[in-house]
RNA sequence: GCCUCUGUAGCUCAGUCGGUAGAGCAGGGGACUGAAAAUCCCCGUGUCGAUGGUUCGAUUCCGUCCGGAGGCA
């Protein structure tokens, strides 16, 4: 008989598009718990920077893989997958309906298409010495050394985008696997879940643009800047220090910019981020788009979920 | 009321010594396998305010009108 995969709901979407009040909704409707793949909600602090669920918004409902790692703490995908895969197969052991609800697309489908990551495919001191020669020699001599091992890597990568010509070469160097290959090969796992994917957008972008504009005003009133500035004071940060909402205001405090400049900057830059959200998402064909601005009423969302989640048949396979 | 300046892309503006126009910002599309809220690639047709005139040809010159800014009374 063939293995039995894990049940699993997923909500993704652009920043600020609603995830967290629907992944809650659904969480209460199905009997789940709500498991995070936000790359920056996942830090301890910066709460308001990174919109992570407040009290009243979690309903109750135990929202996993939120705050969990020292700002200090570089995290990656591969840490990620570890942990969510952990946490998931936990809740489907205690009989609850694990719900994905988060916009890190890249979190999102290495976890589902399940893509291996080996430890032993990344160096730290390699890579810093791959960077230090993309200073000194120049990035197009990197690029052209890829093109020289990896071809097919090096025709889909600008000379410009050092960081991905890094990492092909530092894999190269470390497992000896064109990076073309490498990928094939982590990509070649089946599944361990039932997946029904979610998709929530706008039909009109500039009410998902409103949206974001406002939420940054929101956010400066629960004191974004009081957050971030006490954060700036004190920490070392790992990836943190790329959250949008935290990095706009370095300029605030030192007295480069006015405040009110920098918040312009955070709206710009969450919307851009949303854009390419939605760049990522949308090549997906497994994910159900609901336009939010067709729907009346929030009722409604829950109802058309529902609907979506029983077509899935995901549930169906768990009851057998 | 008179005088001066001004009206060109969503915004700020450049420009055409008359041959239907281009930058920045905003925006759009795309890529994405260990930093991913990161990193990178591609994309500029707009009644050149309206209407008459001069001209082979006007967004460009001239007249009038309608917006906007300033100055003088």
């Amino acid at each position: 008989m063939e293995k039995r995969k894990i049940p699993l709901l997923a909500v993704v979407g652009p920043t600020a598009s609603g995830k967290t009040a629907v992944g809650a909704a659904l969480a209460e409707e199905y009997g789940g718990e709500v498991v995070s793949a936000d790359s920056m909600q996942i830090y301890k602090g910066l709460d308001i920077a990174s919109a992570k669920p407040t009290k009243e918004e979690m309903r109750g409902i135990p929202h996993h893989l939120i705050g969990i790692v020292d700002m200090d703490k570089k995290f990656s995908v591969a840490d990620y997958k570890e942990l969510a895969e952990k946490t998931i197969a936990d809740i489907d052991k205690r009989g609850k309906l694990p719900i994905l609800v988060g916009g890190t697309g890249l979190y999102v489908d290495s976890l589902i298409d399940n893509i291996s990551f080996d430890s032993a495919d990344t160096d730290g001191s390699v890579r810093e010495r791959l960077y230090s020669e993309a200073n000194s020699v120049g990035a197009e001599a990197l690029h052209k050394r890829l093109a020289e091992i990896d071809p097919e890597t090096a025709a889909l990568v600008s000379p410009n985008n050092v960081v991905r010509v890094v990492r092909a070469l530092e894999i190269w160097e470390l497992t000896g696997t064109r990076f073309s290959d490498y990928k094939r090969q982590n990509k070649e796992n089946e599944s361990g879940y039932n997946v029904c994917m979610i998709g929530l957008n706008y039909k009109d972008r500039e009410k998902l643009y409103d949206r974001i504009n406002k939420r940054v005003t929101v956010m400066a009133e629960k004191g974004l800047a009081d957050e971030c500035k006490a954060v700036y004071d004190s920490e070392d940060l790992g990836t943190v220090c790329q959250a949008i909402g935290y990095k706009e205001l370095i300029p605030y405090f030192r007295n480069e910019m006015p405040l009110e400049e920098c918040l312009d900057k955070i709206r710009r830059n969450s919307r851009r981020y949303a854009k390419r959200q939605l760049t990522w998402f949308r090549r997906d064909e497994r994910i159900n788009w609901l336009y939010l601005d067709e729907i009346n009423n929030f009722y409604e969302i829950i109802k058309i979920c529902k609907k979506i989640v029983a077509k899935s048949e995901i549930l169906c396979y768990n009851k057998m």
